[in-house]
DNA sequence: GTACCAGTTAAAGTTAACTTTAAGTCAAGA
DNA sequence: TCTTGACTTAAAGTTAACTTTAACTGGTAC
């Protein structure tokens, strides 16, 4: 197995090592160490930085990720199912904030179509749908 | 013209008083004062607070919003066209985060189906497009 | 051996968007 | 008059997700 620096898991995976350190500190990745005391990432933690930055578009805090990421091997690829059961859930996420976006867009539509300026009907105004 | 002090301002809107008062040290609304020196809002003010709360949904921050609701009047209903322009540059907003979460989407569909463990090919993966 | 870059740490700083706190004022009801 | 409850202010606190700083160590090129 071939071990990254820091420096190297930040350039490839365009997390900075400050980034990456603190990570670690939130126990989202880990590392070993040299001799000299300095860290040594597996392959597999460029995979994990990847999901990381992902779930993150998802829209999911680091918090929701680590527990997301817990029940994943961090010093190898994970397994088709593990796999297929954070992507499962997190498409359901997108779906749910895709949904939530194209509502608010409808809602725009309309007001600009009906020039909107009542605040009673128009729902932009009345979010909770009064 | 009839006033709303702070505290109907908040329940009819649903943004708490300390929320109005740091929008108004952003200058995002304002207000006259009583002789008591509390504040009293204009009618126009809910409708105001309605655009920054639905602003913020499409994305926007304080800042942004301070700049796009400088060109309304903070004391009466904005015209069609006001509304009009606004509405319109937050619909293409919108277009743009949906385009952009679909896009995530359509990426991690795929890697539902293919189970996708190479780092090399897999789009989530590769935000970048590599 | 000396320069220099990559790495180490703990602690403080950053930004957004508020909230909380403390200490005080004002208006209305019993 | 006394007591609430809604209001006022300035200043400090909060949370997330990092970054920056300062002071230091390790490894390599010349």
């Amino acid at each position: 197995m071939d071990w990254l620096t820091i420096g190297e898991l930040a350039s490839r995976s365009g997390v900075a090592t400050s980034a990456l350190r603190f990570y670690e500190t939130k126990g989202l990745i880990d590392s070993e160490r040299t001799d000299g005391n300095q860290r040594r990432y597996p392959r597999a933690t460029l995979r994990r930085v990847a999901l990381i930055r992902a779930g993150q578009e998802v829209g999911l805090s680091l918090s929701e990720l680590s527990n997301a990421l817990e029940t994943l091997p961090h010093d190898k690829t994970p397994t088709k199912e593990d796999w297929r059961r954070l992507s499962r859930s997190w498409r359901e996420r997108l779906d749910r904030q895709i949904e939530e976006l194209m509502g608010l867009r409808d809602d725009l539509t309309d007001c600009i179509g009906c020039g909107c300026l009542s605040l009673k009907s128009c729902a932009i105004f009345n979010p909770g749908d009064v």
